[in-house]
DNA sequence: TGCAAGTCTGCTCATATGAGCAGGCGGCGA
DNA sequence: TCGCCGCCTGCTCATATGAGCAGACTTGCA
């Protein structure tokens, strides 16, 4: 395509997009076959000329989820387009209201979901509508009784989904992370608690968030870790926690001493289950997106527009 | 059309501009008739969903054009897209290069061109192509003998686009402003100067460019004025010069004693002309180029997306 | 210079899309 | 409750577009 031909594709797509002109008048105007106005305009997309872009909050990007698929070799992906985000609350926004659109949309329905929680996990609770389903019922997976005046949000996100899908919620009573390994046996072997993983080991499907390895995490918030252990495990590889368990850039857990004194599902239970969606968006999060994706611990994704081609192309 | 009808349209507008679906084969998926679809897309594209940008720099929008010529009043306008400019430089030559497309292309081609000089001149100067027009004669409409070491570009300019247009240049040789209007005076009783000034008049189109008020001015650069004469002017109102005369948002003379000493058409003079083309880009001109288009100063207009956008909506 | 290969052009024909219309449906007022 | 009005649906038909093909043209090489 020699320079001549170029501009002209440019002035076909100028009449052609902008004006709404049929490849017929461009032709009479630019003095044109209408085959080779055809033809213009085809090697004007081809070459990246044109850019059509959807304007809108719920819009996604199915060439990029496609990628993810058959790239990632993920079951299913879903990418919330990025354009026209003002901040990054709105992109949450927008990733919690696909996750939840997906959850809605899930054939066939889950009898039972289990659930991590934290700032993600409890705003697709409250994009869920009611009725999104019928009799699901929600087990949490992790431990989250929380130990500071934000309490219950881990337990409010489960009964929510629960009650808003017609079903019921079985919380896990106990903390996130304990001090020490032998409370956190004492805990485990309790029967309540060894029930209710037993349910969740039982799950149709599991939904889960990762949280970054920095000061921003959940853990600090609720009071589980300080600051210094966090800086401690990002030392160690660290680059963000998956239902509580801090994992490196390869998935691997980068603190089995403190991993043993996490409650609730290990990495390798969650990696049984069938479905196993993981909702992670934000520039924050790349690095663990990357992780969870790398070590196959979800089946399906939901993220941004960002985060996905940090995945496909670095 | 409600939430869900809104919903369908964006899924229908990712399956057919994403992926290239018929809208037969989009209703299929989404279990629509294909008539529902068009209508979908016809609604998302109407309601803004839908952007389509072409991405190239000699790219126009001609819907901008449109509505400088109908609401502005212009007889024809040229403005080229902004679309993934990085700096300011290069908007600029995208404007230049436009401006010297417009000159290439214009029918009838003028016999005498009227230009005035300055960076943006000296520009489209170099976009243009030899052999643009054949037998184009220029004549400088305003004086602009440099006082500095970059002697000579006003004349280079007019010289440049006369040799590739196949013609010859007539340069006016006076300073562009004058320290006394004796000297000013007398300067244009000259039979020389007289004569330049007369042809001037007789062109059959004008070219020229506005420039700001501020210290990157090139007059300023050129040592006809100080920043202190500048401020001066700028408290007086001035929004830019043309031609070296500078003027108010209005486009209204600002500082009269001072236009009296320069050299050249005067603004009246230049309105004379049936042919009248500026080239105005850039944050930094917004006000001139309204002043100018408000005043009636040109005919024809070619300036950036941002610009235009300014003069339509403020 | 002459030939062969590849490219470009303008066509035919099949398909996709948009305009416009008749019937059905729901909403609203009497 | 009935009947009218207006919107929405699914259609027919006209038009716009894309696929594929045969011939012309250019280009590169001997």
């Amino acid at each position: 395509m020699d320079e001549t031909d170029e501009l002209l594709s440019i002035r076909a797509a100028e009449l052609y997009y902008e004006e709404n002109k049929t490849q017929d008048e461009i032709g009479q105007a630019l003095r044109l076959t209408r085959w080779k106005v055809g033809r213009l305009l085809a090697q004007a997309k081809q070459r990246g000329f044109i850019r059509i872009e959807i304007l809108h909050p719920r819009a996604r990007r199915l060439p990029i989820e496609r990628r993810l698929r058959e790239e990632r070799g993920l079951e299913d992906a879903i990418v919330v387009s990025s354009a026209g985000v003002a901040s990054p609350d709105e992109l949450q926004a927008r990733t919690a209201q696909a996750a939840a659109d997906y959850l809605t949309a899930l054939r066939p329905v889950p009898r039972t979901l289990g659930v991590s929680w934290g700032r993600t996990l409890f705003e697709i609770s409250q994009h869920l509508r009611n009725g999104w389903a019928t009799g699901v019922n929600v087990v949490q997976i992790n431990g989250g009784v929380s130990l500071n005046r934000r309490a219950g949000t881990a337990a409010a996100t489960a009964v929510a989904i629960a009650q808003k899908g017609g079903g019921s919620a079985t919380l896990l009573p106990s903390p996130a992370i304990l001090e020490h390994l032998a409370t956190k046996e004492a805990i485990e072997s309790d029967r309540v608690v060894a029930g209710v993983i037993d349910l969740a080991r039982s799950a149709d499907a599991y939904l889960f968030s990762a949280g970054p390895a920095d000061h921003t995490s959940v853990h600090i918030e609720s009071g589980y870790l300080t600051e210094a252990d966090v800086d401690l495990l990002v030392q160690k590889g660290a680059v963000g926690d998956v239902v509580g368990r801090y994992i490196d850039s390869e998935g691997n857990i980068v603190d089995p001493a403190l991993d043993a004194r996490t409650v609730g599902l290990t990495l390798d239970q969650l990696r049984d289950g069938h479905l196993r969606i993981a909702v992670i968006a934000g520039r924050s999060k790349h690095a663990v997106a990357d992780a969870v994706v790398r070590s196959g611990l979800c089946s399906v994704l939901v993220t941004d527009e960002a985060t996905a081609l940090h995945l496909l192309d670095g």
